[in-house]
DNA sequence: ACGGGTTGTGCAAACGGTTTACCAACTGAA
DNA sequence: TTCAGTTGGTAAACCGTTTGCACAACCCGT
């Protein structure tokens, strides 16, 4: 049915291994023959079956990936749209696809994996979460086969991972909110199991204590990536008698939370409470008052874990494992002007 | 490297085809070797290479997508995360993977369908946007190859797309706005060339005339899915002699700014302004107030658009080329108790 | 005991490429 | 003239599966 290596080897009068080294341009082929195998190929409109190809080369010039569950979590869909899209604009630049699977529960997911690695479907995984002790990561290094994870993994240095310095983010962001001219400065973490709750809370930490600021631990609460969370921490801020009059927040969806119940108590932001979130979701810019936040570079994220793990299935050797996404202050109107209404300007 | 079919029928002492014919169940062999060769694939870790198979089969078990090129739309992310959502898991249902590639430019693009189409990667294609007289729908017609796309294709009847039904939609989030006690309804529209802007006005149309209610063509504004749009249109709205009391809205990132310019001016919805968008994205539920919006089933949309293309590949054929997914009215506080404050209440 | 239908399995040819080994013809230097 | 070294190309093996055809062994009714 289709037009294969043969009729365009017949056509032309010369060999398919002819026509072969043509299509990967091996030196010891004629300019002419090059140009005539060419014409030929153009006018039967040839295209070569990337199957019968990865079948002898082993390489099927693929990514795979599984999509994560719906997660509760709002941010989620943000996260992965923009990811995914670093990962397969950085993919298709090198010439890779990227191969996306799905699973409904643990198992489906590690049978999923098993199919792309021993079906030889992919070259490389990009996993986009993972567990402390991930079995997927154990069969994946047990195999030898390329990966690179998005986030970090404790247990083991040597995985190739990109990550955020979510230390310094957290640092720059409680410092930007000193720099305000605040001194009372609260926290608003994740679920503490979390690595990221652990580091952006260290970052608060050193920058108030770059500064010998206060750090009471009331002033620090826990919660989920839920909106609820940050309506319960506020809650709970404004009823101490000696409130912070700025909050870092784990997470843009847990700031909204923040800023919902501080309208509904009649509180403004920032003059009341001044905030700075994580993540810079979409929404940010169209809250009232826009939120401050810090950019993690979700896009890069996935970029950069392509690019490493392209790199990785072309065997050339990384010079370290992790490699880190630089973040940005996105700075709007609720972390401004604490000090304007203060001064009484 | 790897253990192939050969290893296994080696090591069991039958020949290769008796294993595959264990592999797709043949009925003709025998339960005691079918469990015999069973045994040893568990035992030596076979799997069965996809390459190969393919190759003989002629069939992927991949559907191939290309990845939008960002928008500017906001709603873009939240729209692909879902669909994707949606498309993916319908498709491992049925054991299909998904393989997704991106262009960055229309030529890149084509370029990109041509790979997949022509190197026989994919069964399938889902096409998650059109253009009028898009050349790419003209090329997998051509090739008769199957496809879906999630929207709707004018040119064509008989191309496979699964869509909402725009104008039921606007029809009953009018009639929402109308049985709250609106009479003075007014229309903000995107772009007049989509044919999303042309359906949802035209429902909005039948609503009224339905209730026999005042149209004024002053009422309808045309703009762009951003949020300056509606900050716009807003403003309009606001200095006419003659005001609507509530809006329809195409989308719902219009819709906060429309709602934040009312904000700024020292209206508040819903008592002065009620207001419906469309998409339902998430940040509805987090805006002062909730936003009221339809929900136009996104992850719907990808689910039923794959489950056809599965179809379609599997020679299956449908009754009708066009899918409709419903949408559902979500009733929050930007739409509600208008009567109410009016009655004093 | 014999032919005809099942049953269970093996052989070998695809599928569409790549790659190794090999060869013929042409250089050019000794 | 001869021999070694290029240059341009062919033939055949192979990648891992599937599958049509052949065939032996059995089962059963006559």
């Amino acid at each position: 049915m289709a037009v294969t290596i043969k009729d365009v080897a017949k056509k032309a009068g010369v060999s398919p291994s002819t026509v072969s080294r043509v299509l990967s341009n091996h030196p010891r082929i004629s300019k002419e023959t090059s140009i005539k195998v060419k014409n030929i190929m153009n006018e039967l409109g040839y295209h070569s079956n990337m199957m019968a190809r990865s079948l002898v080369s082993n390489k099927t010039y693929t990514l795979g990936m599984i999509l994560p569950r719906p997660a509760e979590e709002l941010f989620q869909n943000h996260f992965f749209a923009e990811n995914i899209r670093g990962i397969t604009t950085q993919a298709a630049r090198n010439g890779y696809d990227v191969l996306m699977t799905a699973g409904a529960n643990d198992s489906d997911e590690m049978e999923a994996i098993t199919r792309l690695v021993l079906g030889r479907r992919v070259d490389g995984i990009i996993l986009l979460q993972s567990r402390k002790h991930d079995p997927i990561i154990t069969f994946l290094r047990e195999h030898d086969f390329p990966f690179v994870l998005i986030g970090r993994y404790e247990e083991d240095p040597n995985v190739l991972c990109v990550d955020n310095d979510n230390i310094q983010a957290a640092f720059d962001a409680t410092s930007h909110l000193i720099s305000q001219g605040h001194t009372r400065i609260g926290f608003v973490s994740g679920p503490p199991s979390l690595s990221v709750s652990q580091d952006r809370l260290e970052g608060y930490r050193q920058a108030l204590a770059e500064h010998q600021l206060q750090m009471k631990s009331e002033w620090i609460v826990e919660g989920e990536f839920l909106q609820e969370s940050g309506y319960r921490a506020m809650s709970f801020f404004m009823s101490l008698p000696e409130r912070p009059t700025a909050l870092v927040i784990i997470d843009d969806v847990v700031s909204f939370g923040v800023m919902r119940g501080l309208t509904e108590l009649g509180y403004s932001v920032p003059e009341d409470l001044s905030i700075i979130g994580f993540n810079n979701i979409s929404l940010t810019e169209l809250s009232t008052p826009p939120l401050s936040s810090i950019d993690i570079g979700i896009y890069q994220l996935g970029y950069m874990a392509s690019q490493m793990l392209i790199k990785r299935i072309q065997g050339e050797t990384q010079p370290q494992p992790r490699t880190i996404v630089p973040h940005r202050l996105m700075i709007r109107e609720s972390s401004l002007h604490y000090k304007a209404k203060r001064s009484g300007v």
